[in-house]
DNA sequence: GTACAACCTCAAGTTAAGTTGAGGTCAAGA
DNA sequence: TCTTGACCTCAACTTAACTTGAGGTTGTAC
């Protein structure tokens, strides 16, 4: 089966929309592990197409290479992915997702909140009370913010 | 009245629960505008607790500093922030928690139909069909994933 | 009036995710 | 065979958002 061939660097970058320079970068990250051909040519797999547009969306969630690449290192590299492979992976990051969405709509009540008492006598506004942020130690709730 | 006494960047760095350098660092950006003392140091008003409070809350929601750059230009350094300036501003981050929000949620049920089609006969997946954003632009950063 | 924590400036370093460029090699069509 | 576009490596550059460090000054508590 001619299916089978296997990509050029610029053929997979056509194909994916990536730019050569940054499947090269992933390949240096482990996200790839293309073959060389005779001249010392990288020659990808037609499933590294699926591999990479999977790096794309889990970019745009907001996953870091990093994470990806531990998504992904379930997925072997010679063989094409199962379904039950594509069910686990999406399934995460259904929940990444979820957990973000969940965050912002945290984030707008609070917002909401925030419109509705002017957040000029800001005592007990939730949305700016950085606690998480500032060390909680030393004596007290250290509520910041109160004019 | 002593209830305007300026405060230290040390002081400042305590309230916001930044850094000291990060303060400067925002400074630098425009985000504050501190006087100083006569001694050469840094002086800040109350209500830069506010301002740079904002400044997290926007960063939260992923602005970059530039665009609370844009925000916080309407808000006059000397003066303790009207009501209708964080009405107007709140709601313009309301605009863009929720567009966020949109988006995630149409990436989600793509995902759910991937799940759905097993996402291994990838001729019509939306997530992992590349085909769409492919070859359509010119040079610069080809931006991936959209509708 | 002195100690010393807190402040100052300026330069360089850090991480992420790539891009750009120089200098050289490979592969495929005429 | 020759030409030429696609490919190679390696190093340096980019942007955002800061941090770290060196070397020096200020302000305040005792």
């Amino acid at each position: 089966m001619p299916e089978t061939k296997a990509l050029t660097i610029g053929a997979l970058a056509a194909r994916t929309g990536l730019s050569v320079s940054a499947i090269r970068f992933y390949e240096e990250k482990g996200l790839v592990e293309p073959f060389r051909s005779s001249g010392g040519q990288r020659r990808f797999l037609r499933s590294d197409i699926r591999r990479l547009s999977f790096v794309l969306i889990a970019q745009q969630l907001g996953l870091s290479i990093g994470e990806i690449e531990r998504q992904l290192a379930s997925l072997p590299h010679g063989r094409t992915p199962t379904q039950a492979d594509w069910t686990r992976i999406s399934k995460a990051m259904r929940k990444v997702i979820n957990a973000r969405i969940a965050e912002l709509e945290r984030t707008r009540d609070r917002l909401d909140g925030c419109i509705g008492c002017g957040c000029l006598s800001l005592k007990k506004c939730q949305l700016y009370n950085p606690e998480d942020r500032v060390g909680l130690k030393g004596p007290g709730p250290r509520l910041v913010l109160e004019d």
